[in-house]
DNA sequence: CCTTCCTTTCGACGATCGTCGTACGATGGT
DNA sequence: ACCATCGTACGACGATCGTCGAAAGGAAGG
């Protein structure tokens, strides 16, 4: 069977995305850039980020990206792809994600903090 | 003489303003209750606003929000006197603020976290 | 001068954050 | 079977955060 999924991803809703975990999931430079690389590129694995932090420092910012609304996830195989979830965001708060990218993309401090 | 000023507010020129910290600045439902207060009312002593923290943790506040360049601060006899920086913010992030406010003047949890 | 009002500064506190190394699990190929 | 790959879970660590109370300071008005 094809049907496997330990970890069972959670996403939250469309309604029930908050404003205030958003902003504090785009906060954050490595999230930042996260999210910059899904805007220009498209879905894609989690090791292929252009980030230099540590694999389970990884997990935990897809899971505050993931908790907060801003990114999908699901699995397929070895690997675990990862998405915007553009349109439910903009569905919520109209134009915030476009308005945050469209700052976003030069001098993203990729490297550790 | 008018001037006396003796914290000498500093306030970062429109160059010098990250996304990153704006972001952050916002991410906090008082601040964000005080900016969307700036927006509905305009300049108002640091006093009136609808937030039940101490008066110390309100200073922390804008003190967060000034040092991002989200709002200005200016005194005037024995009260301060804040503003948002809308222009600057737009000119430096289009459209950001605009979106972050269309989305938030419902629901903020003004009162302790 | 003295008092009152408005706001800040200074610790202090518990909570959360970002980071990591290690260990584990699940998949797919050899 | 075995093993290499990809990603997670679990502590753990220092740093930062949001909160407060107590104390201080400047401004305006008696």
């Amino acid at each position: 069977m094809t049907s496997s999924r330990r970890p069972l991803l959670v996403h939250p809703p469309v309604a029930d995305l908050r404003l205030v975990a958003v902003l504090n999931a785009l906060a954050d430079p490595t999230r930042l850039t996260i999210v910059a690389t899904l805007r220009d590129g498209g879905e894609r694995p989690c090791g292929t980020f252009p980030v230099s932090v540590a694999p389970s420092t990884l997990t935990h910012h897809f899971r505050v990206l993931r908790e907060a609304g801003v990114i999908r996830q699901r699995e397929q195989g070895k690997q675990r792809w990862t998405d915007l979830r553009l349109e439910d965001l903009d569905a919520r708060f109209p134009g915030l994600l476009d308005a945050i990218l469209a700052s976003a993309p030069e001098g993203l401090a990729v490297g550790r903090r």
